[in-house]
DNA sequence: CTAAGGACCTGTCGGC
DNA sequence: TGCCGACAGGTCCTTA
């Protein structure tokens, strides 16, 4: 899926072409997402105009007036504009049409993604329990210290727990450890207060720079313009097992750490 | 409370 | 060429 980059990309992609418009019908060919779409969702959103496109951790959120859209992509969703009508391939999964003669199509052969209803004044539970956003001024390397005391899991499952911070997932956080010189397997209660200001400061770092590349493209990423984005060429050790690390030289290393497929540098990560 | 494993679903790739 | 297992950008849910 896409991180919160591609998600970030994605939003300033689409927005231009939703602020302002109506939505004159929603199209469901495939409700069954990693949540059914709600039944009543159309009856929900018709008629009424998008005043805002916004993005809290992975979920973007599509104002109107009486709630907001949530979408999540999931493992292998995007969205893109289309013509309205135009032909849906088998995992185009939901059109929102335009007063434009446009549609916001979401593509996700997958289905884990997931496109849901908040009314006005409610919390979604998917969105209640969700830390701080990584580029905003609630985090920073002390937070992640105190967070972290007597939690025995790897720094990088902890890193990508989205109650702890939101938006770093499998590719950012392998290149942020890299950064800052952190094992990944390492416990999350076992690092010290100066490597979590390194670590903190290389995660809003590798972020923004994915945001202004347009983000990481490994296969069917591709932003609200239909772009791919152009991040993967800066990857440190994201899919780069075996291969010389860019700083020392050495060959990295391709473990797994809770589950998921895990590059680091043996001699320069501790 | 934390941690670990399974679950969801489709496509692709490498090995035999 | 064909089949089979492993793996893929997420994260919720269950179990211990």
């Amino acid at each position: 899926m896409p991180e919160l980059p591609e998600v970030e990309t994605t939003r300033t992609g689409i927005a231009p072409h939703l602020n302002g418009r109506r939505v004159t019908a929603l199209r469901v060919r495939q409700p069954q997402l990693r949540w059914p779409v709600p039944a009543d969702l159309g009856r929900w959103v018709r008629q009424r105009e998008i005043s805002a496109v916004s993005r809290r951790a992975k979920y973007l959120l599509l104002t109107l007036p009486p709630g907001q859209v949530l979408i999540h992509l999931g493992m292998s969703g995007s969205l893109r504009l289309v013509p309205a009508g135009s032909a849906a391939g088998p995992h185009d999964h939901v059109d929102l049409e335009l007063d434009s003669g446009r549609a916001l199509r979401l593509t996700d052969p997958r289905r884990f993604g997931a496109v849901l209803w908040q009314p006005a004044g409610t919390v979604h539970p998917l969105l209640a329990r969700l830390g701080p956003e990584p580029l905003g001024p609630d985090f920073h390397g002390d937070y992640l210290y105190a967070a972290s005391r007597g939690r025995s899991a790897p720094v990088k499952a902890f890193i990508m727990d989205q109650r702890v911070v939101v938006g770093v997932g499998n590719i950012y956080a392998s290149e942020a450890l890299f950064l800052a010189g952190i094992r990944p397997d390492r416990a999350a209660g076992r690092v010290g207060p100066d490597r979590y200001r390194a670590l903190a400061g290389e995660i809003a770092t590798v972020l923004r720079q994915a945001i202004a590349q347009g983000g990481t493209t490994l296969r069917d990423f591709v932003g609200g313009d239909g772009r791919p984005g152009y991040f993967r060429q800066a990857l440190r050790v994201y899919g780069r097992g075996g291969l010389p690390c860019p700083r020392c030289g050495g060959a990295l290393r391709s473990v797994r750490v809770g589950q998921r497929g895990t590059v680091y540098c043996p001699g320069c990560q501790r």
